[in-house]
DNA sequence: GTAACGTGCAACCAAATGGTTGTAGAAACT
DNA sequence: AGTTTCTACAACCATTTGGTTGCACGTTAC
């Protein structure tokens, strides 16, 4: 059975703003496909290895992405969960506009 | 028909951006329930009426709302259309987690 | 053991963000 | 006509963001 946290405002924030920065949206696209060291992501771009390590570590805060140690390098992977979670939001106020949309047919058929 | 525009980084940004604040998600909550104008919207945040026009600036950049005068006013409504590109890529990057796990599948169904 | 590699972190910098106040114009009310 | 309401926009300010370079440290390779 699935635990389905309540999200803070803050995470919401932090999950969203992570995925507002083209780069961001491709080091998570690639760690979906597949696991991948901080260096190994940090040669696709035209950035500092820093620059890149500090963009892993917004998508880490937002809990998109998770690290784990192997050996010197650390593997950097996609979390599903989080991306659902993501969706499920959005999810919400796609209802909250279909719950307007039902509203407005109950008053036309009053009429 | 639907014309189903391709989203540049720079739009996807924006969306992404626009839904990373509390305050314009809650606004986004209101539109989507009712149309409301910028004044009405200012009265339920503890922010002066400038901050909203911003953040109500910040979501009709993003494509989340729209504006429409109505006399002295400007009805802000929200536009369901960006909402559900913004979930359409949220669903990109589950399928690339999906067809993920179907090649470990088929990588452990060789074995 | 020493050199090279991968990472983390601090300091620094320019630009963007999120807030403020103030001014000004258009529409509505009396 | 004069006043109030709603909106827009500019100027300003503190903080955050997104980039840089440099240094320290653990791990791997020779």
């Amino acid at each position: 059975m699935v635990v389905e946290t309540e999200l803070s405002d803050a995470e919401v924030d932090r999950i969203f703003h992570a995925l507002a920065d083209a780069t961001r949206r491709d080091i998570l696209r690639r760690t979906a496909l597949g696991d991948a060291s901080v260096s190994r992501l940090a040669e696709a771009y035209d950035m500092s290895f820093a620059a890149v390590q500090k963009h892993v570590a917004v998508l880490e805060g937002a809990g998109l992405v998770t690290k784990s140690p192997r050996g010197r390098e650390r593997l950097v992977r996609a979390d599903p969960a989080t991306i659902a979670r993501a969706q499920r939001l959005l999810d919400a106020y796609a209802d909250l506009w279909r719950s307007r949309i039902d509203r407005l047919d109950e008053l036309l058929a009053e009429s």
